[in-house]
DNA sequence: GTATGTGAACTATTTCACAGCA
DNA sequence: TGCTGTGAAATAGTTCACATAC
């Protein structure tokens, strides 16, 4: 548990909001397509809908970084470009090591995105003995008891882990024990880490399980009536057991093999 | 904004907040870990600790369903998992086709996580001809060509894109044209869709984007000074053209290759 | 006694709307 | 004139703390 942490009002104007800070890599990612095609400002409103935002999100956003556009002009591209790099910590080379080499880190080590924002794919690592030597992207594999000496070899301070649920936790310990204080998880499980250390976790299929609560309700929308029906009466609640209710739609539950 | 939805509103329980969907999923994965270990019950702190969370917030989250659990002794595994998964629409099977097989779409094929919460990989589909009919997760790529009927013929309503950036704009109007109207984006652009249509999108290096971020503010800390510094001083500002002033580090922006 | 469920207080984020400046 | 930058208002989300029910 983190401890006390309820928030940081810090000396200066050390204070860009989390919501803010989410945000600023897309306006990046739109700020390099308009570079890349040589515009030399954009307006808030422009840059946007290149981001898919609304401009007055984008223009409070900037207005944490400091007033770097021009009244009755807009934004000079280059120079945004340039600021929020370094707002984000992007003008310095980030190496990182990708741990656990199945399809999804293989995907990840030969995901262009990493190494053209700054961050450079130092090490992968797997822990099947078989993969040792293979290569992946350009980059042979290497063993997991080389770990903490890649990881101080290269002075990593951030880690992806793409192993399975399982090994997670213990490849995170050991990544933290090594000295990475950031961690981006794919495996779907909750990580326990040290005050000081930064998780952040990217769960595939939870995105979809949103989307699907989202298109339930559209469905329902058409047939309202059996939504409400779905709602078991709190009466029954009261009654015998409960995990083998049939469901609304007339069948067990049936969720959750694996 | 929902007006005054004290509980539930009889017609439509319209209003769980978007936030409190969004862990819905967290909980079910903690409470399938439970189930699959024969946990009869469990309290909102043994949950919320599973799941990430502190157990005032989970309590709210599961008072937006409803009263589902015994005051003095906690909430029925069995029951919650069904009427979680009941509202995330997870009791019925969700078809989903994955649009763009490279190194990432495969990855999302073989993920096990889709199959195993209710959604059925109806079909993979790759523009490249070459993939036709090779065998990926056990399963032949279709050619895009073939799209609009593979939608059809599924009942398929969620989509992933998984191809370039290049590409996706394109593959998600034809998506869409042909009534998917959920959509899971890969790709590192920005998607315009029509009303009715939702879209959530995983950027990877966006998330590591943000990683840095905090990290260099670590960094920052023990040498504040330097981060201070690399503010631009207000009055510099005022001066004439900005884009070709020089960083902070005395060197130009030079970022973001590609 | 114990742990849920929930108003109320608090904090964060978004949106509005317009003053101020190029 | 046009567009940024920003207080203020509105909305969303979190945490507190305790009445309530088992």
């Amino acid at each position: 548990m983190a401890t006390g942490r309820t928030h940081r009002p810090a000396t200066r104007s050390r204070g860009i909001p989390e919501a803010t800070v989410a945000r600023l890599p897309l306006y990046l990612r739109a700020l390099t397509g308009l570079s890349e095609r040589s515009v030399p400002t954009v307006s808030s409103e422009e840059l946007a809908a290149a981001a898919g935002v609304n401009s007055a999100k984008l223009r409070k956003d900037f207005s944490y970084l400091g007033s770097y556009g021009t009244r009755g002009v807009g934004y000079d591209v280059e120079y945004l470009v340039y600021q929020i790099s370094r707002e984000l910590g992007l003008t310095q080379d980030w190496p990182v090591v990708i741990v656990g080499i199945g399809n999804l880190g293989a995907a990840l080590a030969n995901y262009g995105g990493f190494a053209s924002r700054g961050f450079r794919v130092a090490a992968l690592i797997d822990a099947d003995p078989a993969m040792a030597g293979k290569p992946v992207a350009g980059m042979p594999v290497q063993h997991t008891d080389d770990l903490e000496k890649i990881i101080d070899d290269n002075g990593v301070s951030i880690g992806v882990i793409a192993t399975p649920a399982g090994a997670a936790q213990q490849v995170c310990d050991r990544l933290v024990a090594a000295g990475v204080t950031s961690i981006l998880n794919f495996a779907p499980t909750v990580l326990s880490v040290p005050d000081g250390v930064d998780v952040r976790k990217v769960d595939l299929s939870i995105e979809l399980q949103i989307l699907a609560f989202h298109e339930q309700r559209k469905a329902g929308e058409e047939s309202a009536a059996e939504a409400a029906a779905a709602q078991l009466p709190p009466a029954a609640r009261a009654a015998g057991e409960q995990a083998d209710r049939k469901g609304p739609d007339g069948d067990v539950p049936a969720v959750m093999p694996a």
